[in-house]
DNA sequence: CATAGATCCTGTATGC
DNA sequence: TGCATACAGGATCTAT
C-alpha cells in the first residue's frame, strides 16, 4: 500500500524529528525484518549519527555520520516506521525498536505481513556523481525527482511489449508507482493498462506521465492514501486521499467521469480497476482480459 | 536480455 | 461454530 506519496511522508515525519540525533540502541525483535541486512543492525547504527532523511522511489534511507554506510528502509505493503515514546507498550508486530539520544521518542518499525524491513548497506557510486545506498543503486529515479528524464522514460516504454501497467509497476523504468497511483494514472490519462508499452504514441505516455505527476503529488498534498490503520504517518495519522480515489477500488461505482461502472480484473496476482468506456481494452487480446458484453 | 508468473507473509472478510 | 478460501500487494526469484 505505501506508494511514493506515502513514503514521502513518512521521510517527512522522520527528517523532522531523527536527523543529527545518535542511535544509543537497536533491538530487533523479529530476524525477517532485517533479512536483507549484510550487517548486524546494533552493532553498525549503534553510537552513530544519523544526518538527514533520504528517498527515492519506495525506498528510504538515513545515511550515517560519514556518509559511507544508511539505514534503509521499505515499507513493503504493511511497514510503519512510527516515532513513539519509549513509556508506550509495543505494538502488536513491532519488530525493530530503534533507540535515540537525548530523550523524546524512539523510532519503531511495525509490520504486520513482514514484506518490508530495515537494512544496513553501503553507499555506492550512481554513475552521475551521487550517492546511493547499494539496493537502491538499481532503481530508476521517479517522477518526482528533478533530474528524472522524461524522455528516457518515453523510450522505454514504447521500446516494451509488456502490458504498460507492468511497465508501470517496474521500479527500474520508474520507481514509486504500486497498484492505486498506476490505476489512478491510467484513468486519468484514458489509457487501458493491459495496452502493451510499444502500441502508445509518444504523447499519450507524456500524457501517462503527467497523470502519474498529478495524482501522486495531489495525495502527497493529502497525506496519502489509507484505507485502514495499515498505512500511517510517523505519528500514526492516516491520510485522506481514499475520498478521492477515482477507479482503485472503485468496482461497481460510476466513473467520476462518465458514469459508468468501474470494472475490477484480475491481473499479477493483483486487482486492477478501470473504466471501461473511458479506458476502451486493446483488441484481439486472448482471454487475459474479459470483454464485455 | 526481455518477459511473465510464482512466491513470500499475516490478518480480515467471506462462503459453506 | 469451524474450517477453507480469497484477498491485500512490493520486490524478488525462477522459468522460458
Amino acid at each position: 500500500m505505501p506508494e511514493l506519496p506515502e513514503v514521502e511522508v513518512v521521510r517527512r515525519g522522520l527528517a523532522a524529528h531523527v536527523t543529527g540525533r545518535t542511535v544509543t540502541g537497536v533491538e530487533v525483535l523479529h530476524p525477517r525484518a532485517v533479512r536483507r541486512s549484510p550487517v548486524d543492525l546494533a552493532g553498525a547504527l549503534t553510537g552513530r549519527r544519523i544526518d538527514c532523511v533520504s528517498r527515492r522511489g519506495k525506498y528510504l534511507w538515513l545515511p550515517l555520520d560519514g556518509h559511507e554506510v544508511a539505514l534503509v528502509g521499505h515499507l513493503g505493503m504493511s511497514g510503519q516506521l512510527l516515532l513513539q515514546p519509549p513509556s508506550r507498550p509495543d505494538e502488536t508486530h513491532l519488530r525493530v525498536r530503534i533507540r535515540l539520544a537525548s530523550g523524546g521518542r524512539e523510532l519503531r518499525f511495525v509490520d504486520q505481513r513482514t514484506f518490508g524491513g530495515l537494512s544496513v548497506h553501503a553507499m555506492v557510486d550512481d554513475g552521475t556523481c551521487g550517492r546511493l545506498p547499494e539496493p537502491v543503486a538499481h532503481i530508476a529515479r521517479d517522477p518526482l525527482d528533478p533530474d528524472f528524464d522524461d524522455e528516457a522514460f518515453v523510450r522505454r516504454v514504447r521500446a516494451r511489449t509488456s502490458e504498460i501497467k507492468r511497465i508501470l509497476l517496474d521500479q527500474t523504468v520508474a520507481s514509486g508507482v504500486g497498484n492505486i497511483y498506476a490505476d489512478e494514472a491510467l484513468w486519468r490519462a484514458g489509457i487501458h493498462g493491459g495496452r502493451p508499452g510499444r502500441a502508445l504514441s509518444a504523447m499519450a505516455v507524456r500524457s501517462l506521465l503527467a497523470e502519474v505527476r498529478a495524482v501522486m503529488s495531489a495525495a502527497l498534498a493529502e497525506g496519502g492514501t489509507s484505507f485502514d490503520a495499515l498505512y500511517v504517518n510517523v505519528n500514526g495519522e492516516s491520510g485522506y486521499f481514499d475520498r478521492s480515489l477515482a477507479a482503485y477500488g472503485q468496482e461497481g461505482e460510476p466513473c467520476p467521469r462518465c458514469g459508468t461502472p468501474i470494472r475490477r480484473i484480475a491481473f499479477m496476482n493483483r486487482s486492477s480497476y478501470f473504466c471501461p468506456a473511458c479506458q476502451p481494452a486493446p483488441r484481439a487480446r486472448r482471454s487475459a482480459v474479459p470483454r464485455r458484453g
